[in-house]
RNA sequence: GUGCCCGUAGCUCAGCUGGAUAGAGCAGGUGCCUUCUAAGCAUCAGGUCGGGGGUUCGAAUCCCUCCGGGCACGCCA
């Protein structure tokens, strides 16, 4: 399907005949031999840097080889021109007809086309998301959301077997304080002047209607009674309705979970103990005495033996303690059994969609699934750079401690699911981003939302418009497959078709990369393309789509213009926005 | 102090895991609407890829070092 990988395997198969018929050594490696297009169009459709990688150990220069290899290639089927360029690039073409099977395979793909399977179904575990239950979700967890489950659709699309996961934080301190700030809420919810929240409590005003909830089910059942009776009944009502407001949150993003995991429950079932003793049996803990943090010595700092996981043997710059002093496990050993639980459940490539907060995490997670999983799995760390928000060049503050920030809910009913979802995948997610509430529903070229969906949106208006024109045509792409492609042979609609053709390439390396931003990337240069060829249509009465004395063409290059509305709607599928088909109305 | 990320055109960013003459958009100059959406297109101009070393056929990309910016660091979660 990925017609680079069609031809690398063309070339690796004449390599291989080289090497035994004696032109190349016996048993080469041709690992790194690549067929990827030439930045520079010019040189030709296809380039291949074998003769460069293999010249040394051929002992035969590059250009020598280049050549000898390029008379292979000019037998192969559909090559054109062949030419040895710089120190030793092949360069070869393709004529037209085998560029523009590509059409075919679109419309009979439709958006599954690009779907790839070199995932080989792996089992690939993607944790996003996983935001405390204590509040509301934020512009920043939106980034790591959208990044997330545009990472698990992109694997998917390669083949591998992706489970979409988020962890709820559900065990520890915060829960406890939220359990408490939650009675306070309760109390005010019964008529007490509460006054000002305490430090050292969630002050936000999503928490009244938690309070407001319990007193109106319980009355004052609570009032007076000991923390110990009122604490679990409060925390465990503030966690159901903040997980209920962010599943509801997250269900407008199109976003689902397929497992929800808690770290109670890991905790409930001794996995904690299991992970810690695979770790002991291996002989990776041991006690021991840290150092003080350089440059920052708590005030509180002093030394003492502690449980230390030896993360080092893995990488981490220090070991790490797994118990605190009073005998309970840390985070940090909670999070290895989840992690190894994740491992236990089948996937060996975890991935974790994490803030740039978490930065001093990734080696210690990574140090510690390698440790407990005996080096059959590994996690990738993907941290989401912050994302600052402004509105008209304004910022907008956002604070979680003041209570006042940008939720997930505002962007939602300001701007929409699909203008957040494209934006969040317009950088790398180790840039940070800026989000302009103002400009990113601006009907304008520098707003890549707009830009994208208007060609598509083009696309389905000449569409429409071959309707009028030609009423009894069909339009859908099983009739549309019929066409003749043949016909569209002008340089305008090959480099088309040629982009097209590249976009199983682009899906494999975004999916090899973990980097779903490169689809947005592809996508705005097939929107640019489309508009530059719909553009041409006005100086260049042929180039137009639709022609009323020809229908033949007119029906090839309503193959063409569907071929690209699909492509721009796989991309869109993988990005989760919706491919709009009018923009106006 | 240590680790991670970033530094590419005036601005915002890509750069296909080491390839050829480093690319887009915005801003600036010049053109294109009696014709499928001008919400667009074409074209010009704009660069010491933060600096300096190294690795090799070849470096924005890998290594070392320095400079500048951001995020972290603990028995918190």
């Amino acid at each position: 399907m990925n017609i680079f990988q069609e031809y690398r395997n063309h070339i690796v198969d004449i390599l291989t005949h080289m090497s035994q018929t004696g032109d190349l050594p016996a048993g080469i490696d041709l690992t790194r031999v690549t067929v990827e297009p030439p930045r520079d169009s010019s040189h030709g459709d296809m380039s291949t840097n074998a003769a460069m990688v293999l010249s040394k150990i051929a002992g035969k220069n590059p250009r020598q080889l280049g050549e000898a290899l390029a008379e292979k290639i000019k037998t192969l089927e559909g090559v054109t021109e062949v030419t040895v360029a710089g120190p030793g690039f092949v360069n070869f073409r393709l004529d037209a007809g085998a560029w523009l099977v590509t059409i075919r395979n679109v419309l009979s793909s439709g958006i599954h086309f690009g779907n790839s399977g070199i995932g080989q179904n792996k089992k690939v575990n993607i944790e996003f998301v996983s935001a405390n239950p204590t509040g509301p979700l934020t512009v920043g967890h939106a980034r790591g959301a959208v990044v997330g489950d545009a990472m698990a659709s992109l694997l998917q699309k390669a083949g591998f077997d992706v489970t979409r996961e988020y962890y709820i934080n559900d065990a520890g301190n915060q829960v406890n304080i939220l359990g408490r700030s939650v009675y306070l809420r309760y109390r005010e919810a019964l008529g007490e002047q509460i006054g000002e929240i305490p430090s050292g409590f969630y002050p936000g005003e999503y928490l009244k209607d938690v309070g407001a909830a319990i007193a109106k089910r319980d009355g004052d059942k609570w009032l007076g009674k000991d923390e110990s009776e009122w604490h679990p009944v409060c925390k465990a009502a503030a966690l159901e309705m903040m997980m209920a407001e962010i599943k509801s949150d997250l269900a407008d993003m199109g976003i689902h979970h397929d497992v929800f995991s808690s770290e109670q429950a890991v905790i409930d079932a001794g996995a904690v103990d299991k992970a810690f003793k695979v770790l002991e049996d291996q002989g990776l803990i041991y006690t021991g005495v840290l150092e003080p943090p350089k440059g920052k010595t708590p005030d509180d700092w002093e030394e003492r033996p502690q449980t230390l996981f030896k993360a080092t043997a893995f990488g981490d710059d220090v070991d790490r303690p797994l118990k605190k002093s009073d005998g309970t496990w840390t985070y940090f050993a909670n999070d290895i059994a989840y992690h190894w639980d994740k491992f236990n459940r089948g996937a060996t490539h975890l991935i974790d969609i994490l803030g740039a907060d978490h930065g001093g995490y990734v080696k210690r997670i990574g140090a510690a699934v390698k440790a407990v999983s005996g080096g059959k799995a590994d996690v990738d760390v993907k941290l989401c750079q912050i994302v600052h928000t402004f509105d008209n060049g304004e910022p907008v503050r956002m604070s979680k401690r003041a209570g006042t920030f940008v939720t997930l809910r505002d962007m939602l009913d300001k701007v929409g699911k699909d203008v957040i979802r494209f934006i969040m995948l317009t950088r790398s997610s180790d840039q940070t981003l800026e989000f302009d509430f103002a400009k990113v529903v601006e009907q304008s070229k520098d707003n890549p939302v707009f830009y994208v969906q208007y060609a598509h949106a083009r696309c389905h208006s000449v569409l429409r418009n071959a309707k009028e024109m030609f009423p009894t045509i069909e339009t859908d792409a099983v009739a549309l497959s019929t066409a003749n492609v043949n016909l569209l042979a002008s340089e305008d609609e090959l480099k088309l078709v040629r982009l097209m053709a590249a976009w199983p390439r682009h899906v494999e390396q975004a999916a090899e990369a973990a980097e779903p931003h490169r689809i947005t990337f592809y996508l705005q240069e097939l929107a640019a393309e489309f508009h530059a060829f719909w553009n041409k249509g006005r100086d260049d009465n042929t180039l137009r789509f639709l022609h009323e004395n020809d229908r033949g063409l007119s029906f090839s290059r309503l193959a063409l213009v569907r071929s690209v509305a699909t492509v721009l709607a796989s991309g869109l599928a993988v990005m989760g926005v919706t491919p709009l088909e009018e923009l106006h109305g």
